[in-house]
RNA sequence: GCGGCUAUAGCUCAAUGGUAGAGCACCGGGUUGUGGUCCCGGCCACGAGAGUUCGAUCCUCUCUAGUCGCCCCA
């Protein structure tokens, strides 16, 4: 409620107020458990791939700001500045924000770090965890993460589609079906007469509007176009739209863009409706939505947005007439839609290449260096050196499905050598320790070439499976030939 | 910030106005150094507080959290 209100540190009333004996949570605040890890990396790498090739830089950027940055950028009327925004004085005296978003923070490095003396436009990114007190709900957090693009300094309408474009590509490689979502707001002074035109429109039903859409008039009245009211349809349906109040040269400079994106193929649908929260924009705007989204409640989700701040440079002290385009997508919400669309690790990457059995100190103290050879040659290699029992060992093993077992015991280190179990097949043989790493590495060489139709079927039963499927015991057939199998013929396919 | 729904073990779920069970998971066993099945044993829960009651996990209220809708947004 009051909102910048400095968080004065006070002899915590909120303690008593809740004993819990376990620590927990922060509220809208999460731990991303190590199931989950494969889809950050995937969405990092794509990002770090695709703006490599698009030849946009990263930038780190801080969590904590001066509070007054994001109030002149964002607007003081803003619900992000209003009412969701973590700020404080630090102990210095400082009223600072945790970030609530990043364009104004890039806008603030270009201008501190005279970017603009680099070639323009600078094109920037970044992927970074920003802080909003809203309400959690699904695909809302406290902490969000996002992946933003930032070019500054120039006012061509091919930005304005390259950054579309950038979006649409991204969300392609990852696997997720997007739909851009387009509109124009102008400059500031068209959109000056669009808002004047538009109060007039809705004053004239003034009596049709509810109590929260006569509160959107005073406040912010473009706001009244994504008004969920029963009864707006029609009359949204009826009202000016933007885009034919935009001046000559505003409306070129959308028009194109369009036809940039046309020309990129890149899939997106005007809609006049679309407006944005923040105070900065002008001329081109956008959201990403899924294209087919087979849950309802990722229908209204927004992947991302983003447009055109043209005024926020000059706004925050810099060179005048700095254009800019930019965009932010929400990382949380992306994997949410991967997830939906089918995006999963195929079970064979999770599995571990080598497990390590030892029995007996002797053993245990010589795997150390066959793990660090087995390491170097690029395998990943567990164990668990805590168990006493092979019996034990080989369990773990299986719950890792690990593709080869090492088994090394008093009689291997005495004669030198070690025994190399094909865990899919059951299949043993014993070898010179000398040359185990380069027999391992043939091994799961063989065991990763997985045919198509394999790789296709992995990849339905991911699907079938849900979210962050178990490993489904998938045979995959090129068994090694088991070369010495000192073992009693076991069923082979125990499990279906 | 406002409204609806929800809250039982790590997970998915039961039952009950007299303080709780299962499956999965986890740990340990089924004799000497061999996994996926099976058998045996073990560990772990009524979100927090107050009220009604002889007695509450079950009824009431408050809080907290989750979820959905609104606001807003990624």
């Amino acid at each position: 409620m009051p909102t910048n209100k400095p968080a004065v540190p006070v002899a915590a009333p909120a303690e008593t107020k809740k004993k819990s004996k376990t620590p927990e949570l922060v509220r809208g605040f999460r731990d991303v458990l190590p199931d989950e890890q494969w889809f950050w990396d995937r969405v990092e790498s794509v990002a770090s791939s695709l703006t490599k090739s698009y030849s946009f830089n990263r930038i780190r950027l801080p969590v904590l700001e001066f509070a007054s940055l994001f109030e002149r950028s964002a607007g003081k009327e803003s619900d992000v500045v209003q009412k969701e925004m973590y700020s404080f004085e630090d102990p210095g005296g400082d009223r600072v924000a945790m970030r609530p978003e990043g364009t104004a923070q890039v806008a603030r490095a270009y201008i501190e770090h005279g970017m603009v003396n680099q070639p323009q436009p600078v094109k920037l990114w970044y992927f970074e965890q920003f802080f909003r007190h809203d309400r959690p709900q699904f695909g809302r957090y406290r902490q969000l993460q996002q992946f933003g693009l930032e070019a500054l300094g120039s006012i061509d309408p091919i930005i304005d589609a390259q950054i579309m474009l950038m979006t649409h590509r991204f969300y392609r490689e990852l696997g997720v079906e997007v739909i851009l979502h387009v509109n124009s707001l102008g400059t500031p002074a068209s959109r000056k007469d669009y808002i004047s035109e538009l109060l007039g429109y809705f004053k004239q039903h003034k009596n049709k509007l509810s109590e929260l859409d006569k509160k959107r008039m005073l406040k912010n009245p473009l706001r009244l176009l994504d008004s969920k009211e029963p009864g707006m349809a029609e009359l949204k349906a009826g009202a000016p739209q933007i885009i034919d109040y935009l001046d000559a040269e505003s409306k070129a400079h959308f028009m194109k863009a369009l036809e940039y994106l046309d020309e990129a193929e890149v899939p997106y649908v005007l809609d006049p409706h679309l407006v944005r929260g923040l105070d900065y924009y002008t001329h081109s705007i956008f959201e990403v939505y899924m294209q087919n989204p087979k849950n309802e409640e990722m229908k209204g989700l927004a992947l991302g947005g983003g447009g055109r701040y043209d005024g926020l440079v000059p706004m925050l002290g810099g060179r005048e007439n700095t254009g800019a385009m930019g965009a932010g997508l929400g990382v949380d919400r992306t994997i949410l839609a991967m997830k939906q669309s089918g995006v999963f690790q195929l079970a064979e990457e999770r599995r571990v290449d080598i497990f390590f059995c030892q029995l007996g100190e002797a053993a245990r103290r010589k795997g150390l260096a066959v793990f660090e050879k087995i390491r170097v040659g690029g395998m990943s290699c567990a164990e668990a050196f805590g168990k006493g029992s092979l019996k034990a060992q080989l369990e773990v093993a299986d719950k890792l499905k690990a593709k080869m077992a090492l088994i090394l015991g008093q009689k291997e280190v005495l004669d030198g050598t070690i025994i190399v179990r094909d865990m899919d097949s059951g299949a043993q043989e014993i070898v010179d320790v000398e040359k185990v790493v380069g027999l391992l590495a043939r091994r799961v060489v063989a065991k990763n070439k997985l045919s198509l139709v394999e790789k296709t079927a992995i990849a339905a039963e991911n699907l079938e499976a849900g979210i962050v499927p178990v490993a489904p015991e998938v045979k995959k057939a090129p068994a090694p030939k088991p070369i010495a199998p000192i073992q009693k013929k076991r069923k082979l396919f125990g499990r279906h």
